[in-house]
DNA sequence: ATAGGGATTCTC
DNA sequence: AGAATCCCTATT
């Protein structure tokens, strides 16, 4: 992808464009984390404007999902989950790192989408920066969703933003992406989810989804299983 | 009140 | 392979 144009973050969005989106994110969740590869993911603070190419996915659902946070209905950390499709779930792990998902389905319902790489495109001197490795491969800088969120510097005080008013944080491509017909057609890898087999619930869904042949994965998924096929968009 | 554990990452 | 590290969730 060539020459990246950065949105400024106080740019006017097309009144068209939010209840494009929202029809967007409020479908079901592997349907979304297919299609949200190859958007951008936008960051913009005191610091800068950072973001990439979004490379990896993981779609994760209610009270039906074993291995989804809102399998317990709606608590302090998940209602967001059930709040308005293209916010941003923000939730820390291990104590240590955070996470970034953009919420699907209708209000009520709960779903989510992880965002697990991106291939950086703007920022990437910032971004190495946040991560205290100068001198890491910038297929490596955002492969990994809690990577992702120290090289944009995201954290908790984003959990519930708009993602698709177009400031501080948000996506570019759903749904301007439905007029390129070019990139429609791609070749999606399709796996299991990563790090939940706990609940014995990744087995039977294979809802992480991958562009394939991308250099920035946060891990490569099982030629064997995972198997390589030409995605195409309504 | 308290115990158990995690949609991760880095280093040994 | 193991640690780091905190807060969410469930249980007493």
């Amino acid at each position: 992808m060539s020459g990246v144009v950065v949105v400024d973050p106080h740019v006017e969005i097309d009144a068209d464009r939010e209840p494009l989106a929202r029809a967007f994110f409020s479908r079901p969740g592997p349907i979304v984390a297919r299609e949200l590869l190859g958007t951008l993911l936008l960051r913009s603070d005191e610091a800068g404007v950072t973001g990439g190419v979004i490379v990896e996915t993981e779609a994760y659902g209610g009270s039906d999902d074993a291995a989804s946070h809102a399998r317990a209905g709606s608590t302090r950390r998940t209602a967001t989950m059930f709040g308005p499709p293209g916010h941003a779930y923000v939730y820390r792990i291990y104590g240590l790192h955070w996470c970034l998902n953009v919420v699907t389905e209708e209000p009520g319902q709960a779903g989510a989408v992880l965002i697990r790489a991106l291939l950086p495109t703007v920022g990437s001197e910032l971004m190495r920066h946040r991560r205290g490795r100068p001198a890491d491969r910038l297929e490596r800088l955002c492969a990994g969703p809690a990577r992702i969120c120290q090289a944009l510097a995201i954290d908790g005080g984003l959990d519930g933003h708009d993602l698709t008013t177009g400031h501080r944080l948000w996506m570019v491509g759903p749904p301007a992406a439905e007029t390129s017909d070019e990139t429609r057609e791609e070749a999606v890898l399709i796996g299991p989810r990563v790090g939940v087999d706990y609940a014995g619930a990744s087995a039977a869904r294979r809802w992480r989804f991958g562009s394939s042949g991308s250099p920035a994965l946060s891990r490569p998924f099982r030629p064997g299983s995972a198997t390589d096929e030409k995605a195409k968009r309504p």
